[in-house]
DNA sequence: CCTAACACGC
DNA sequence: GACGTACGTGTTAGGA
C-alpha cells in the first residue's frame, strides 16, 4: 500500500476550531474550545486517512521573509484573541500525547513547511494530504498531493484535487498563485490588482495562464478600464504572485522519514482529557476515566482485631470514620489506614483500646495524611485523645486548588483525579431516615478505600499546589488554621439559659399581642408566617397595591412592606412580628436546640473550604449572624458569656479591613493617604464623590458615600446599589462612576483586574488563593458582569480573609507562648473574639491589637478596635 | 423530602 | 438596552 503523509497547518486549524465551537471551557475556567475541535480533527484524520507519517506545521512568529518583499504583509489583522493563546500549549501536549511531530521554522510559515515536504514526498512517491483552513494551500495539489479545506465546522472538509479545482475554478493548481496576484487576498493583505475579483481573475487566467504572459500581452485584454489597471498595476500583481507563491524548498531540518505516525500514547492521551474534561472523548478512546488508576481495583486491606506496631509507619493516610454528620461528641465508628506496609481498617473499640495505635495517634513525628484534619482531631479531642502529625488535608488541599470543587466528599476530589474506587459516603450510608452503617466488610472497604485515595492523592494535589505556588498557603496558612479551629469549636461558648428563657418568654408574649393585633386589623386569622397567606390578606382581603411578585404569588419581603408602611397600619405590626419572630425561632428556640446540656455550651462548626471568597462559614449553631444591628435582637447576645466566673468576653474588630486591603492592592495614592490619616473613610468618600468640603458633607451625603463603599466592597451591581439606596440605577451607575473618578488608582484596578481575569481565567488573592471566573468571556451579559464584578471583589474579600486567618495562628501562638488563659472562640469576618479571666485583660489590649494589625504588612496601617464586658452584648 | 421565601450577619 | 444582580445559614410553609 502507498504511504500516506498528513500535514496539518496548525495555526490555520486552531483559529477554524476556535471560531467555529462556542468558547467551552473545563471545570478550572480554562478554555478548550479550540483544543476540542483540534482534536476532533485529528481524530477524523486518523480515522479515515490511515496516515502513515504525520507532521502539524505552525507559523513561527510575527515576520516572515514575506515581509522583506512586502512589510504589510499580513497587516491589519487582529490580535489573536487570548482565549486562543493560552490554548496553544494544550495543542502542542496534544499532539505530543498523539506521538505526532510538530515543527516551527523561523522566517517561514505554516505553509513553507508543509509546500516544502509535500514536494519531497511527493518526489518519494507517497500520498500526501494537507489541512488547512486557508485556501492559498491549493496551489500544492497535484497527482499525489490532495488539499483538505475545513468548509463549516471542523470536521467537514472539501477535498481538492486537481479535477475539483478545474471543475470548480477552471483552472489548474499552479494557476491559484496567478489569481491571488490579480485579485489578492485581504485576510493577508496581499493587494492584488485594484479593481480585480475571483471572477476577473479566472476570466484572464483561461486566456493568458498566467500573470506574466498577461502582462506581456495586455493589450490584447478587452475592456478599456481593465487595461488601463492592469498597466498601473503591473508591479503590485508581480508582488502580489510572489506573496502568495509558496516557497517550496525552504530550509527545513525534517525529513518525511522523520515524521512517521505510530499512534496515539493512550494513557497520555486519556490524561490529557481527563484534565481538559474531555469525557465523551475519553469514551471515544476506549478509555474510561476510571481506568486511569486502575491498580485501586484490586485493593488488599485486612480488618484488624490486634493492632500492630509495623502496620503504623511515619508516612500514613489515616481516616477517622464518623457515622453523625456533627463531629462533636460523634461516635468515632473505625479507622482507615494506607502507607506502604498495606491498607488496614481498625474497628473503633480495637483502635481505641491499643496502646500502640493511641501512642502513633498522638505522635507528632508520625505523619499523617487525611481528610478533614479538623473533623478527625476535634471528633478525637472529645476523646481525650490528640491526634497529631497531620501536615495533609487532602480536603483543604482541594479547596485550595480550585475552591468551586465540591471539596467535602473525599468521593468526589478521588473521581476527577482518576480514582473511581471510592464510594461517596452518602452511597455507603444511604440519606435522610435511611441512613445508617452498613455491615462490617462493607463499611471497613469503603473506609479503606477512602484512606488509599488519600494517600495517593497527597502528591498529585502538593504538586498542583506547588504548581500554583499555593503551598505556602497550604502549609502556612489553612493547614494550621484548622487547628486553631478545632481548638475553637471545641472550646465552644458558654450560653446562659436562664437569659435565654426569659427573653424566649418575653418574645412569646410580645408576639401573641401582635398575632392578635393583626388579626384584628386584617378581620380574620391566618398563618403570618405563611408568605402565600399574607399576601392573599394584603393584597385581597386589604386591597393593598401590588408592588413586586415572585414566581409563586405577591412578593411581601421587608423591603415591600417598607413601601406600605403608611397605607395601612397592619404594616408596620407585621414587620415587628416578623423580626420577633425570626429572634424567635432562629435565635432563642433554635440556639437553645444547639446547647450540650452538659455543659451549657454551644460548639459551632467552621467550615474552612466552602467559600468561593476563602471565608469561613459557621453552622449548627451559626454564630457569624447573631444579630446587633437592631437593639432588640442585640440582647441576644447578653445570653453569650465567659465559661469561668470572673471572666469576661473581649471582642477586637478591623476597622474598614477591606478598603485597606483595595487601598493596598489598588495602589490608590487617595485611598492610601486617607488611610494613612485614619480619616474616617465614608466622609472622605463624600468629600470627593461630591466635591465638597469636610463640613460641608451632610448625613445624607455620607449615608450614599456609605453604601457606595459597602458596594465597591461586596462587588454589587449598580442595580444593587440603587437598591440599597433607594434611587435609580442610572443614578446608581452615577455614583459609582463618581466614585471611580475620584479614586483613578481604584478605576485602574479595576480594569486591570477584569483584563487579568479574562486572560487567566482566574483573579487571587494577595496570599495567592484563587478564584477561577470560566463565566467572565461568557457573551451572556448577566453572567459576564457577574464574574467581572466577582473579579474585582473577589481578590479584595479574600485577601481580608488572608488577613485575619493570619491574625488567628499568630494569635493562637502568642496566647500559648506567653501562658495566657485566655482562649480564642469565634471570627465573624472580621473580628476575633475571646473569653478570657480578667487579670489578663490589660495583656489582650496591647497583645489583640497588635497581632491583628501585624498579620500582613500593606501600603496602608491596619486598624483594630476592641471591647469587653460580662457578656457579649456588653463587649461593644 | 425538596424548594421557595424570608431574614440575620459581614 | 435587555438580562437579574455580594456570600453565607437557618427557619417556616407547602406541595411532591
Amino acid at each position: 500500500m502507498t504511504k500516506k503523509l498528513v500535514l496539518i497547518d496548525g495555526n490555520s486549524i486552531a483559529y477554524r476550531a476556535f471560531f467555529a465551537l462556542p468558547l467551552l471551557n473545563n471545570d478550572k475556567g480554562i478554555h478548550t474550545n479550540a483544543v476540542y475541535g483540534f482534536t476532533m480533527m485529528l481524530m477524523r484524520i486518523v480515522e479515515e486517512e490511515k496516515p502513515s507519517h504525520l507532521l502539524v506545521a505552525f507559523d513561527a512568529g510575527k515576520t516572515t521573509f514575506r515581509h522583506e518583499t512586502f512589510k504589510e504583509y499580513k497587516g491589519g489583522r487582529q490580535k489573536t484573541p487570548p482565549e486562543l493563546s493560552e490554548q496553544f500549549p494544550f495543542i502542542r501536549e496534544l499532539l505530543d500525547a498523539y506521538n505526532i511531530k510538530r515543527y516551527e521554522l523561523a522566517n517561514y510559515e505554516a505553509d513553507d513547511i508543509i509546500g516544502t515536504l509535500s514536494a519531497q514526498a511527493e518526489q518519494e512517491g507517497l500520498d500526501v494530504k494537507v489541512i488547512s483552513g486557508d485556501k492559498d494551500l491549493l496551489q500544492l495539489v497535484s497527482d499525489r498531493v490532495t488539499v483538505d479545506i475545513t468548509r463549516k465546522g471542523i470536521t467537514e472538509v472539501d477535498s481538492y484535487t486537481p479535477a475539483f479545482i478545474d471543475e470548480k475554478y477552471g483552472i489548474t493548481p499552479e494557476q491559484i498563485v496567478d489569481m491571488k496576484g490579480l485579485m489578492g487576498d485581504s485576510s493577508d493583505n496581499i493587494p492584488g490588482v485594484p479593481g480585480v475579483g475571483e471572477k476577473t481573475a479566472l476570466k484572464l487566467l483561461k486566456e493568458h495562464h498566467t500573470v506574466e504572459q498577461l502582462l506581456e500581452s495586455i493589450d490584447q485584454v478587452s475592456g478599456k478600464k481593465l487595461k488601463e489597471k492592469l498597466e498601473e498595476h503591473k508591479e503590485l500583481a508581480i508582488m502580489s504572485k510572489k506573496l502568495a507563491t509558496i516557497f517550496r524548498e525552504a530550509p527545513i531540518e525534517v525529513k518525511v522519514e522523520d515524521v512517521s505516525y505510530e499512534g496515539h500514547d493512550n494513557e497520555k492521551l486519556a490524561a490529557l482529557f481527563k484534565e481538559l474534561g474531555f469525557n465523551s472523548l475519553l469514551d471515544k478512546l476506549g478509555y474510561e476515566a476510571e481506568e486511569i488508576h486502575e491498580e485501586f481495583e484490586d485493593m488488599n486491606y485486612e480488618i484488624i482485631t490486634s493492632v500492630r506496631e509495623e502496620m503504623l509507619t511515619t508516612h500514613s493516610a489515616l481516616i477517622v470514620e464518623l457515622f453523625d454528620e456533627n463531629y462533636h461528641h460523634a461516635d468515632i465508628i473505625g479507622f482507615g489506614i494506607a502507607n506502604e506496609t498495606g491498607n488496614y481498617f481498625i474497628p473503633a473499640d480495637t483502635a481505641l483500646e491499643s496502646e500502640v495505635f493511641l501512642s502513633w495517634i498522638s505522635d507528632e513525628q508520625m505523619k499523617k495524611v487525611v481528610f478533614n484534619a479538623k473533623k478527625s482531631a476535634v471528633s478525637l479531642k472529645w476523646k481525650g485523645i490528640n491526634l497529631k502529625g497531620v501536615y495533609h488535608d487532602v480536603m483543604i488541599a482541594s479547596y485550595i486548588i480550585n475552591p468551586s470543587d465540591s471539596n467535602d466528599d473525599l468521593a468526589t476530589i478521588a473521581k476527577q483525579k482518576g480514582y473511581s474506587q471510592v464510594q461517596s459516603d452518602e452511597a455507603v450510608y444511604g440519606k435522610g431516615a435511611k441512613r445508617k452503617v452498613p455491615e462490617q466488610d462493607i463499611l471497613a472497604e469503603h473506609v479503606v478505600r477512602k484512606a488509599l485515595a488519600a494517600y495517593h492523592l497527597e502528591n498529585q494535589l502538593t504538586d498542583e499546589l506547588k504548581a500554583n505556588e499555593q503551598y505556602k498557603l497550604f502549609e502556612d496558612l489553612e493547614m494550621p488554621l484548622s487547628l486553631v479551629l478545632g481548638d475553637m469549636e471545641h472550646q465552644g461558648v458558654k450560653i446562659d439559659m436562664n437569659r435565654l428563657n426569659t427573653m424566649g418568654t418575653e418574645i412569646g408574649e410580645r408576639l401573641d399581642e401582635i398575632e392578635k393585633n393583626i388579626y384584628r386589623l386584617a378581620g380574620e386569622s391566618f398563618n403570618i408566617n405563611s408568605p402565600k397567606q399574607l399576601g392573599v390578606v394584603l393584597f385581597e382581603t386589604l386591597n393593598l397595591p401590588v408592588i413586586k411578585k415572585t414566581k409563586t404569588g405577591y412578593s411581601t419581603s421587608a423591603d415591600v412592606l417598607e413601601q406600605l408602611a403608611d397605607k395601612h397600619e397592619i404594616i408596620s405590626e407585621i414587620l415587628h412580628y416578623r423580626q420577633l419572630g425570626k429572634l424567635q425561632s432562629t435565635y432563642i428556640e433554635g440556639l437553645k436546640k444547639v446547647v450540650y446540656e452538659e455543659t451549657n455550651k454551644v460548639h459551632t462548626r467552621f467550615t474552612q473550604t466552602l467559600t468561593q471568597t476563602g471565608r469561613l462559614s459557621s453552622t449548627d449553631p451559626n454564630l457569624q449572624n447573631i444579630p446587633i444591628r437592631l437593639e432588640e435582637g442585640k440582647k441576644i447576645r447578653q445570653a453569650f458569656v465567659p465559661s469561668q466566673q470572673d471572666w469576661v468576653i473581649f471582642a477586637a474588630d478591623y476597622s474598614q479591613i477591606e478598603l485597606r486591603v483595595l487601598a493596598h492592592i489598588a495602589n490608590d495614592e487617595k485611598l492610601i493617604e486617607a488611610f494613612q490619616n485614619d480619616l474616617d473613610i465614608h466622609t472622605k468618600t463624600a468629600m470627593d464623590v461630591f466635591h465638597v468640603e469636610q463640613d460641608e458633607v451632610t448625613s445624607n451625603m455620607r449615608r450614599q458615600a456609605k453604601a457606595v463603599n459597602f458596594g465597591i466592597v461586596y462587588g454589587i451591581s449598580d442595580y444593587g446599589l440603587s437598591q440599597s439606596l433607594g434611587i435609580t440605577r442610572k443614578e446608581a451607575g452615577k455614583f459609582i462612576e463618581r466614585y471611580l473618578e475620584s479614586f483613578p488608582g481604584v478605576k485602574e484596578y479595576m480594569d486591570d483586574i477584569i483584563r487579568d481575569a479574562k486572560e487567566k481565567g482566574y483573579v487571587t488573592t494577595l496570599l495567592q488563593r484563587r478564584r477561577y471566573l470560566p463565566e467572565i468571556t461568557s457573551r451572556n451579559f448577566n453572567l459576564r458582569s457577574f464574574a467581572e464584578r466577582t473579579a474585582m471583589n473577589t481578590p479584595i474579600q479574600g485577601t481580608a480573609a488572608d488577613i485575619i486567618k493570619k491574625a488567628m495562628i499568630h494569635m493562637a501562638e502568642r496566647l500559648k507562648e506567653e501562658g495566657l488563659q485566655s482562649k480564642l472562640l469565634l471570627q465573624v469576618h472580621d473580628e476575633l473574639i475571646f473569653e478570657a479571666p480578667k487579670e489578663e485583660i490589660e495583656t489582650l489590649k496591647k497583645l489583640v491589637p497588635e497581632v491583628m494589625e501585624q498579620a500582613l504588612e500593606l501600603k496602608v496601617p491596619l486598624k483594630v478596635d476592641y471591647s469587653y464586658g460580662d457578656t457579649w452584648f456588653d463587649a461593644k
